[in-house]
DNA sequence: CTATATGGTCAAGCTGCTTGACCATCACGT
DNA sequence: ACGTGATGGTCAAGCAGCTTGACCATATAG
């Protein structure tokens, strides 16, 4: 593998990435969640099992836990999330989805599914499953990077 | 696809391409080139074949002209690139690759060919090369989002 | 030759993040 | 039980990177 090659390879991952990012965003948008952007929905991916800590949140997104309370300020302010007392540490507060953050989850997922079924349509449904596995076998696991 | 397959590889997609990002940054930083961002990559590779003008720059990366401007004073201050004047307008200013400009380049690129070549052992070359031809069809061609 | 568009700069302001200090509560060792 | 350090969270100040707005110099069209 020639460097040239693997910076083709490179530039179309990072473009690609970029332009699904784009395309969320966008979709999210069109169903009428706004004052968002990209970095709230790795914040909710986190938050959208069970609710977790503003710690938690800040570790998983790879920022400060003030700057990770900054944005749960900006859900709860917008009416994405809410804290809650945490039932089993009293310094701590539960940050959980509202039901208006459930449903911009959703318009997530179906903004995502938008893309991917174009891809599907240029690639083949097989082919789509093929990435996503080869995706899966290369991603880190280490915490999300919202911005590069 | 159900919405919650789009999402794994819409993750994945995500989480390999900030994976990359951080690796070849860490790698750039371990071969000596400091003070240096990842949007600093993108303005490189928009400078690399005969330069840009700053506006050039600008739309390559989805800023306006004023910070792409600063851009390129943060990088002639750090000896990656310097200002000529633009052969054919007067009003305009073509910025190049310094040499050091240059080894920051190749570093980026042997960086990037460090990772993929980790991805071929996972993968195996062939995969690797499907891989790459998939990520080329869905990429967009739009003008490179260095931010989430 | 005027009029408008374009490349670039200067200046001010905003936003999202950081560092630093601090308080409340937890968990451990004695 | 109690002191001590670790941990979750907040408040405050500062900074870096970007934006908007105004402006000048040069190019381009009518």
């Amino acid at each position: 593998m020639q460097n040239s090659e693997a910076m083709a390879l490179s530039a179309a991952l990072l473009a690609a990435a970029g332009g699904l990012t784009h395309r969320i965003h966008e979709g999210v948008v069109a169903r009428g969640f706004e004052g968002l952007r990209p970095a709230h929905g790795f914040a909710f991916a986190r938050l959208a099992p069970d609710g977790a800590t503003a710690t938690d949140l800040a570790v998983h997104l790879g920022v400060t836990k003030q700057a990770a309370s900054q944005l749960v300020d900006e859900m709860v302010r917008k009416g994405y999330a809410e804290r809650r007392a945490h039932p089993e540490d009293a310094r701590a507060r539960l940050v959980v989805l509202t039901a208006r953050g459930w449903a911009c989850t959703r318009a997530a997922e179906e903004a995502a599914a938008e893309a991917v079924r174009e891809w599907g349509a240029v690639l083949g449904e097989g082919e789509v499953r093929v990435l996503r596995e080869q995706l899966l076998r290369i991603a880190p696991q280490g915490p999300v990077r919202p911005s590069w």
